[in-house]
DNA sequence: TTGGTTGAAACTAAAATGGTTACATCGAGA
DNA sequence: TCTCGATGTAACCATTTTAGTTTCAACCAA
């Protein structure tokens, strides 16, 4: 019964503040803005970070955006931030047992129904760059 | 770093052994196939037979399919053992915060971009019915 | 009636998540 | 050069989820 962890959501949310604010954005700043713990927005800066997304001035402070807005997906910050692991989102109970009247044969056929569907998910996710998202954001925003 | 509970694919290896299989399956004999213990077998099954998915006789052991093959989607057992939290994926971090300069309004777009990715990923997943599943089984072992 | 089975409670252990404090380190501006 | 603010970690903590295990009452068919 477990969600996807909220680190990619606010992942984009960190991302749309760096691209929309004229300011610095400290680690401070963003966590008065998502309401949470500067501890947690340097953790998930430092993901993006590594992921070559943002970029963060050691000393003086601030993160600054690596890449355009359209060059950035929905994709990469999912995979950026590691919300499954190893980028599998679906687990297969771990015991290759041959013994088994289904077997290994069904685990295999299961297996790629699973990659499927996980492949449209991360599909719909590859769609959507930052800029699109801004730019929604805008239209809304102006009317 | 998570993934979807392995409650899923052992579901769904409970269901093809149940249809395989000519002998009652009892949860000792499920867990003994998958290699894990009865109750977690008969906790799944629970979940199986309140989606009306299987039928179970209370004394005498055994649990029975409650609709064909082709009836039953991949879809409907993941609904089925709960592996999400009401059926949304993705969280999205909770606190729609109207002074934040991203604000309320990318909250809306960014979850309608995720309804989407959602959608395409239970789209895959009734697409695929336990009827074919089992059938790419049969053509596997055969060839 | 008896034996095998289910269903459920109670407990455990491990992992992930989200949060918090503390602090060494860095670096730009005064 | 000194200083102040910010980063990057480490070390905690509480909560939740997952998975597993033991135990046992209720059930039912042979
Ligand atoms: S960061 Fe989510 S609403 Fe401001
Ligand atoms: S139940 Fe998964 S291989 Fe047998």
């Amino acid at each position: 019964m477990k969600k996807i962890s909220s680190r990619f959501s606010i992942a984009v949310h960190i991302l749309s503040l760096i691209a929309l604010s004229p300011s610095p954005c400290t680690s401070d700043f963003i966590a008065e803005s998502v309401q949470t713990n500067p501890v947690i927005i340097r953790r998930i800066i430092g993901k993006l970070k590594k992921a070559g997304l943002v970029q963060v001035r050691a000393g003086a402070g601030g993160a600054y955006l690596q890449k355009g807005l359209d060059e950035i997906t929905l994709l990469d910050v999912y995979r950026a931030v590691e919300v499954v692991e190893k980028d599998d989102l679906f687990n297969f109970h771990d015991h290759p047992n041959p013994k088994c009247p289904v077997g290994a044969n069904i685990e295999s056929v299961f297996r790629t129904k699973m990659l499927q569907a996980q492949a449209a998910l991360e599909h719909e996710l590859a769609q959507v760059t930052l800029q699109q998202l801004v730019n929604e954001l805008s239209e809304k925003s102006g009317s």
